[in-house]
DNA sequence: TGACTGACTGACCGGACGGTCAGTATTCTG
DNA sequence: CAGAATACTGACCGTCCGGTCAGTCAGTCA
């Protein structure tokens, strides 16, 4: 009933029109959310007929569930791009920290479509999203936690995921709030998150070093 | 033209419909969205007809505004209320972290309210919330913070708003990512935001305290 | 050639939407 | 008491929505 998800088939032409509709509905849902896109404004955008989107999705829901998997696989594969500099486990997670937010800061679309995502936050979606978006590099930055806890470069006292999800709280707060904090009073590294990135890896990497008092 | 915000004028008995209406739209508004809360609903959900909601608020986008506001001035009551306990600056700084997750994760509803507006991020709404929503709280942490510096407990090197913002991050992070953090490996804290607030206040102090070295 | 398939379209459907309006009930004002 | 004003309602309007459908067209295969 539902088992092929290959399009453009053996037989016609198919030039990449599926793709194109699958392109112009992320554009447009990242940018206005599910419901303020029609699938008469999608199907103009795209440059096709409506009933041509209902040929290849089988409803409105469906396009988004798509388009949203095409974000997160962009996503993941931007990530799984980020491979981390050798060299001391500081270096290596300050390089990551710098790279994921340059990355969601150019990627704001995709990021923008999966962190509405994670806010609204529909029943079971929580955890497809962990396991198929973020398990994996999230997982990646937990091990090299505690590969420098190890090497005690970190305090091994602190949960494993501890400074992961301190370094990617900065990066999506940073993301979400940019425009927010720019008006905010002593906030003065709003428009530059290499600076701002440097400042909190710094923070971090004392505040979380091996216990000394 | 705009002038009056206030209902229930001189005249009338008007019991508390309007207060109703808005607590019910801000409600819906909250756990649904904009566009997916339909008039009729809030209608059906308040107990009184469409056309008398329209005849308290001029439009649906009107309603939604006021509802906003609502929850921003709740918001906004709730961060003013927190007045930290005395002590060092650090134990302050913790006090405010523990007390602000808190109130964010006991009134779910406004939160998210208002983080959909800090993530959709209407053009000129960023200066808006920053000024009316956000301002005042922020700058008694950042005040806070600037004491802390003057008093050597704190890197004075390191942007008086940073240390504030970070502290937001994790706290924001944490409230609108949970069910997805759940989920994911090495992280234990999900469920204990106390525990959780704890450790990040810890790290952070510890990693922007003085210079030492 | 002719049967068949899949990409694609314009016209259309029922329904829900935001919003209006004429009219009624109630209550304050003179 | 008349009358002005406001709270409130049911019925209604035009529009747009997601989705359907009959049918056209181009290419494949026997």
């Amino acid at each position: 009933m539902s088992g092929d998800n290959s399009h453009s088939p053996p037989g016609t032409a198919t030039p990449d029109t599926v793709s194109r509709i699958l392109r112009t509905a992320l554009d447009l849902f990242s940018s206005q959310g599910f419901d303020a896109v029609s699938m008469n404004a999608v199907a103009a955008a795209a440059g096709v007929s409506k009933a041509n989107i209902f040929h290849h999705f089988r409803s409105k829901h469906e396009l988004y569930i798509q388009a949203l998997r095409e974000a997160c696989r962009e996503s993941r594969e931007e990530l799984e791009a980020l491979n981390m500099e050798d060299g001391p486990i500081g270096e290596q997670l300050a390089d990551f920290a710098v790279k994921h937010l340059t990355s969601m800061l150019d990627n704001a679309r995709d990021t923008r479509l999966i962190l509405r995502e994670v806010l609204e936050n529909a029943p079971g979606r929580a955890e497809e999203l962990a396991r198929d978006v973020f398990r994996d590099g999230f997982e990646r930055l937990v091990e090299t936690v505690r590969l420098g806890q190890r090497l005690g470069e970190l305090d091994p006292d602190l949960p494993p995921g501890f400074i992961a999800v301190m370094m990617l709280a900065a990066n999506v707060f940073f993301a979400q709030s940019r425009e927010v904090l720019r008006h905010l009073p002593g906030v003065d590294f709003a428009d530059d998150p290499k600076r701002y990135s440097r400042m909190y890896m710094q923070v971090l990497l004392r505040g979380a070093g091996p216990a000394a008092t």
